[in-house]
DNA sequence: CTTGATGCAAACTCTTTGCAACCAA
DNA sequence: TTGGTTGCAAAGAGTTTGCATCAAG
């Protein structure tokens, strides 16, 4: 699934739609209900094929929370790295950039041909620091 | 279970046991077909219970390796970060730090209380990359 | 005795796959 | 017409849970 030799059909143009809706970090089954309202008739292994799709072509990518849960898709594809709430599950994009010197000493060290890496921080975001009146419970921000 | 009201008993023990003396980041199945060995009745639900109880009490680490496969146990509790090969899939301990400033940096512009991150580079091993007869296909290193 | 831990099996969530119908080139 | 795409349903992997039994304090 590497190749170009794919079609944007009206379902995959509806899911990358979705995708490049969301501020949230979505996950395949959000993905399904936000689709479902411009494509109905869509079904949900459809919407599994074509996130797998986008994500292989390079226009969404595959996030793990690391909190067990389902694989999450962000349609911003440019370089960012995430935080994520410890207690509401929110994730926000950050943008930050590790020393080079440091991938280079690693690659160096380690013999491995380095081409990606992915950086998530976790702790408590500022709404479930300071409730304005009770802790968020809601499973994206 | 984040209380120290617990029991190691000789299935925790097991699991326990497992998990320091692994040097690759086995599943829960690639545990549980360990620690059968040692405690030839226990049962998987058994073995989940005690990895989720000693993660909790920060006697192993849960790790996503980002590939969408099972999450996987480490009994190195210490701070480290991995290396993943994008090929075999083993993974590799490593020891880096981030400049402290990039921390305190990204606490006042996001608000967040940060308290960890998680960091994986995703490459070709050594292996991978320079095959000696044909490339890796065992899935742990 | 009383509470927690275990093993089994069933249930559950997330995701993938087989397949016939369908659609575009 | 030929091969890719869809929707449905079934299957599959990984994990959790209900429950009766068992063991420790």
């Amino acid at each position: 699934m590497l190749d170009s030799e794919w079609r944007l059909t009206p379902q995959r143009r509806a899911v990358l739609d979705v995708l490049q809706a969301a501020t949230d970090h979505p996950t395949a089954a959000e993905v399904f209900e936000r689709v479902k309202i411009a494509s109905p008739g869509i079904g949900p292994a459809t919407v599994y094929r074509s996130l797998a799709l986008l994500a292989a072509n390079g226009l969404a990518l595959e996030l793990s929370l690391g909190d067990g849960s389902a694989t999450r898709y962000d349609g911003n594809v440019s370089r960012h790295d995430h935080l994520v709430c410890t207690s509401c599950g929110s994730a926000s994009d950050i943008q930050l950039v590790l020393p080079s010197q440091l991938l280079e000493q690693l690659t160096d060290a380690s013999g491995y041909a380095i081409n990606r890496y992915d950086l998530q921080f976790h702790g408590l975001c500022p709404n479930c620091q300071y409730p304005t009146t009770h802790p968020q419970e809601e499973m994206n921000g």
